[in-house]
DNA sequence: AATGAATGAGAATTCATTCAT
DNA sequence: TATGAATGAATTCTCATTCAT
């Protein structure tokens, strides 16, 4: 059970927990409601997914899967003038707009407490892929080097904060940390002699 | 309702609280089971806190508040040789020491995503209390000058999100990213010409 | 959890599970329905009783000491001029009477086909009782000589399935079958020479 | 629907139900597990069973329907000595080994209390033969004479129950009552003069 | 303030059954 | 006749919360 029979009936139950559960919460959103929303009876859900939980669990994974994607493609991007920064602000604007998938990320971390170890793929493949493009700058000396998963870890870290502060404070104005991310990141990564934007 | 009466009493009930929180995770946590381990009537959980929701939130206040504490402890040093890297080593060690909180944490923000502007006092207080003496060592130039607020809020998730790594890890092994906070911090803060150690 | 705090609610409980029992069957008895029929909340009737099956169980159990205790009275009556034709009358037209709880005994027994050893203590009362009592007659010649507990054992298979056929033919006339008891057991259980009267 | 169309598949659906619910009880039994167990699809049950209890039904009425032949075939024995005796001791044989059929009777039994008058066509069967041959030793005067049919039943109901008993017990032990069963036939069943063995 | 029996809303989940293929 | 994905009804039981004492 709860093997992908048909992806597009995933895809569509997937869209419809993410609005069932932004639109009343994790506790308040009815298993029956997203079958509903998606066009399925309520049993069929668990066809596909073992549980609520799980719902949320999917949803975080494909969030993840996309802004690495976002990420990656900023990245590998040949002529940007300053990846880096256009990497953290890409990220940004994709978490302040998908504010819903990283509200259920915390509660994804927050409900599996108990269990050992069970992060979610997702996570693996954003940092492993900022890594190895970071590695690649550093190699090419067009940012100091450091342990390349450890910064890629970090800025996620600072990343995913700051948008979170939006969300609190509501106003979703993080212009002045996004500015903050930048100088910090300006003074730390720069090279030696040159100047270079990163 | 829901006033400390008894100090003692309420310092029991948030340790009985973390305690079976931390046995059966949140759902699987019964506030008959609080109430047992506390000592005291089911009904008596309700006189000290309002729901079961605000026992977490009261447990991630209070985490934050001490944090707080111990982290101005170590930037209000005069004596130290290397304030910022003892204040993030600190805050590592702090996080790794209470990760169960740190999960909390996580689940209080995802639990209240719904809710428009509520964040926890201790939020404010730990990123007011980092800004105020981050300024003042921007003030003395023994660091380099950004914006407070930002700089502590990009400190704050850099050192959760590496905490949260070594949770899902398991191992809690977190060397290499406390190692690289520092040199990127090293980098970022060191002001112009001296040779400062951050 | 499941211990009668208030004997007289477990009582109105066991009423209205009784009722609806014989209303809907056991499957068709909702507990919300025993709840509201016996007054009280539908959470309250777990705090008095495990599940479902439990009810039935403590049905039956009932049902059964209050067969020993009907069976007893007869059995110890000095003045009885055939005292097992009243026994088994007695248990016939008790059992006639209670089908409803006959045919719950049979479903407690079907439901718990994988349960080990847990016969409800009602079973071994009465075969207890009736034993002690068919043993005292024996001593006194009244009766010819059996195991006794063997003997009260077969009293009651044979008691219990006339009325079951009572129950399954619908009709309830089970004179043939009481006729044929009482002249199986004449012959049975009277001692040597003299003419009794069982 | 839910006829016989091919009878080897027929048998295969009794055999696995019978070992799903002796594995998991009745309620813990899964459609789709006897399907899979039977080596067909789960739909395929349902052309040959109407429901789960219909598989009951059959189950029973099958074992019903065995005992009756293994019962038949001791008393059609021209030479046996003692052809109540050895009735009796088969059933009990029968019934200790099937058991879990006898548990699925009383479950069928207690399931369908609400049903004004549907006996399978197994228990008719069975005291018909029963009562037929009884009756022709009474008129061979070979037993004493009783009502044929109800002296049928109360076989029946007797060696039910001392195997209810053995499986109440767990230890399956029975001797004790199949030797009072007999010895009180041997008294009730016994013509007038002669000493016969029943 | 404290108690803890009583409340009762609540929804996730299951699985017997169906039916389009 | 067989399949097995889809259905969706249906309800037990839990447990946070209340409130009479």
């Amino acid at each position: 059970m709860a093997r992908a029979i048909d992806p597009q009936k995933r895809e569509d139950l997937l869209r419809a927990a993410r609005a069932v559960f932004a639109e009343h919460g994790f506790v308040g959103a009815r298993m029956a409601d997203i079958a509903a929303r998606a066009g399925v009876a309520t049993g069929t859900v668990y066809l596909y997914f073992e549980s609520k939980e799980a719902l949320v669990a999917a949803l975080v994974d494909d969030m993840l899967l996309r802004l690495t994607d976002a990420l990656c493609a900023v990245l590998d991007q040949p002529t940007a003038v300053a990846p880096i920064s256009e990497t953290v602000h890409t990220a940004l604007v994709f978490l302040a707009a998908e504010g819903d998938l990283l509200r259920l990320q915390w509660l994804d971390l927050g409900l599996n407490a108990l269990a050992p170890y069970h992060p979610l793929p997702g996570y693996r493949q954003l940092l492993q892929e900022l890594a190895t493009r970071l590695a690649a700058r550093m190699a090419r000396k067009q940012i100091r080097r450091y342990d390349p998963a450890a910064l890629a870890a970090l800025l996620i870290g600072m990343v995913q904060w700051v948008a979170e502060i939006g969300l609190l404070r509501g106003d979703g104005d993080i212009g002045k940390y996004e500015a903050t991310i930048l100088q910090l990141l300006e003074q730390a990564l720069r090279t030696g002699g040159e100047v270079t934007s990163v």
